[in-house]
DNA sequence: AATGAATGAGGGTTCATTCAT
DNA sequence: CATGAATGAACCCTCATTCAT
């Protein structure tokens, strides 16, 4: 019985799937509730059923995220503000993304929908706290940047690569490899030796 | 006369103006010809005696971009293809976009969008040929993330940073100097000391 | 309760009836869908629920003429080519288009918007099939015409005659007699008794 | 000057050429003033110059056939109602349209639109008013039939047609055999003998 | 847990038409 | 003789949403 009508308890979390897939894939706003439903071959009214809203939908996505990346921050606000922190900051955020893939792409491309999807201003705020998390605010403009574009790295990457041969795995750790000696370079030892502005440390140490 | 009755030749120029701080204020989808039509105090109908339809607006904003990306890439294929040529290259690039920033700021926050609006492939091509003079093909994985995140940080940096205080134009060179930073570390001296490509070599000197 | 609300199962019926007749009687591109709306004191949308374009409606109204006339033709190919064949077959065709005469005026009325609306194909097709097994294919021009003319007399006389006073079942009776006499005349006995059925007397001499 | 810009006093014909090509072609509300001015090289505007408005154009077109039916129908009105007078009617009829063709696909294919036209009234009035030449009002409704299908047969015949192979001028000479014999048919010689009322006189006696 | 039927608002687009120049 | 610029009305269609069943 079961087996022959595989759809159970599990339609709100097919709805989840195959809104993400779509909503990643075409955009929020080009993605109908019609488009959803049809591939789930249910009704319209069926995504009412599980969620009030279009958006209602997408906040139920971004749910799923939310509390990994609160555990990160909380866990990073308890250390020392050390670069050694810092860098299993970025570690520990490349490998929270890692199987959130699809939504950080539909994240990373419907900026100006997500913007405006109240949960926009959640994860705005978090960025920052990520962001206040690295970077020391005292510091050049320059080692800013190098924090910003750290993070930015790490969400926008795998897309950018996407044309790029190779194993997505091994991207991702290039990826984090770059994030890390960005981040290294932008917290310069205060009072290591003056010299080496560098990179890479992570992986000569 | 003329001022009362406000047609002037400016008309089209009116729209672009209008439609580019729309678009990169709420995003494409989300902004209407009849909103931007209202704005302007004229009818819908006179936004479709200028463009015929509502990408072509689009087109049309991205074509003003479009000449000095191309001269950059021609010259960039003439030049040998040195660290002094690829860190020439992202200057400039970072020269060009500085006036185009709502644009850039459209293009980034649409991306969704942007993708299936037919220029987006016309732009994901220039942005792939800008990255082929940037990097090695034969380089290292890391390198050619370097690469990218160097585009990267250009396009999306200023945005990533409105948050960030500062003088725009004094973001920008920070920008540009983490861009070079990691383009010159891409771009190991072949002979040079064979030990760490160490980067930044920009602000040392 | 069922009558205060009529939402019953007839809408698509009734969208049907409405669209049907004002599309007859003004014209396919004259009557918006805002009218059939309107009339119905229906939505717009309620439409869309019904039918996925307003060409959908027209054809499914054709879809009720399909029926009927395929199993006309089917039925002519598989009797003798005899002139009772064609007789029996234009009175047949004659009866199933009683029914559909708004349809058969619409068709007759908009035929330039019939020809690009797809249906207009297949059902030119039809008329095609029918003709063929009306003539034969090596008579005289003249005998080609009378076989077309019979077919369009019963196309077309219903509303040329609207101004000819007379019972409707009439008339129709008086249009089939002359398309059968045409039909008759345009298969002369190769080597029947020399007697009847007269005219055509031009090519005999 | 003349010769290297083709355009002079012959604008107003040529938009009435145009017009008629793409009114026959594609119906009268698919073919916009813009498609029309495009296709002639000219504004949307510069029509309105020669044409007050979309439906003038019509008119115009209709006014060349005016005259020839007005004087055939004058002639018809001034002969003795014999059958050789209504045979000769109609051939003349034939002969006027033979230049008209493109007009009267328009017309027979977009009825619904000529209907409402105003101009509409005015030919349909005409075509009364030859139907009343050709019949005898206290005939049968056969012969009635049989007077109507004659001028049907000659307007619709020769795009009905356009499948058959064939000369078009042989073409229409065929229709107007057929066209004959009917209208003979219809007017059995009151006192020739009673008999079967045969047609297609015109080549015989 | 889901459907069938419908709505209201709005989308982009096209049209015939106008009028100052 | 013609254009450039614009309008207002209407068009077909799609959307997110609702609600009785």
């Amino acid at each position: 019985m079961s087996t022959s009508h595989p759809r159970r308890g599990n339609t709100r979390q097919r709805i989840q799937d195959v809104a993400l897939e779509l909503f990643s894939e075409q955009g929020y706003e080009k993605t109908s509730l019609r488009e959803i439903a049809e591939k789930l071959e249910v009704t319209k009214a069926a995504l009412y059923y599980h969620f009030k809203t279009k958006e209602d939908i997408v906040i139920s996505l971004f749910e799923d995220l939310r509390g990994p990346i609160d555990t990160l921050i909380a866990w990073g606000e308890l250390q020392p503000r050390t670069l050694g922190t810092k860098q299993e900051l970025i570690r520990r955020y490349s490998d929270s993304l890692r199987d959130a893939a699809p939504l950080f792409r539909f994240m990373q491309e419907n900026q100006a929908t997500v913007r405006d999807l109240a949960i926009g201003d959640t994860f705005k705020e978090r960025m920052h706290t990520l962001f206040d998390l690295l970077r020391e605010p005292e510091a050049e403009l320059t080692d800013q940047v190098r924090c910003i574009t750290a993070l930015f790295s790490i969400h926008a990457g795998m897309f950018a690569m996407q044309n790029v041969a190779g194993d997505p795995e091994e991207k991702r750790r290039a990826i984090l490899e770059v994030a890390t000696e960005l981040v290294t370079a932008a917290n310069p030892p205060s009072h290591r030796r003056p010299a080496r502005p560098d990179s890479a440390q992570t992986a000569s140490s």
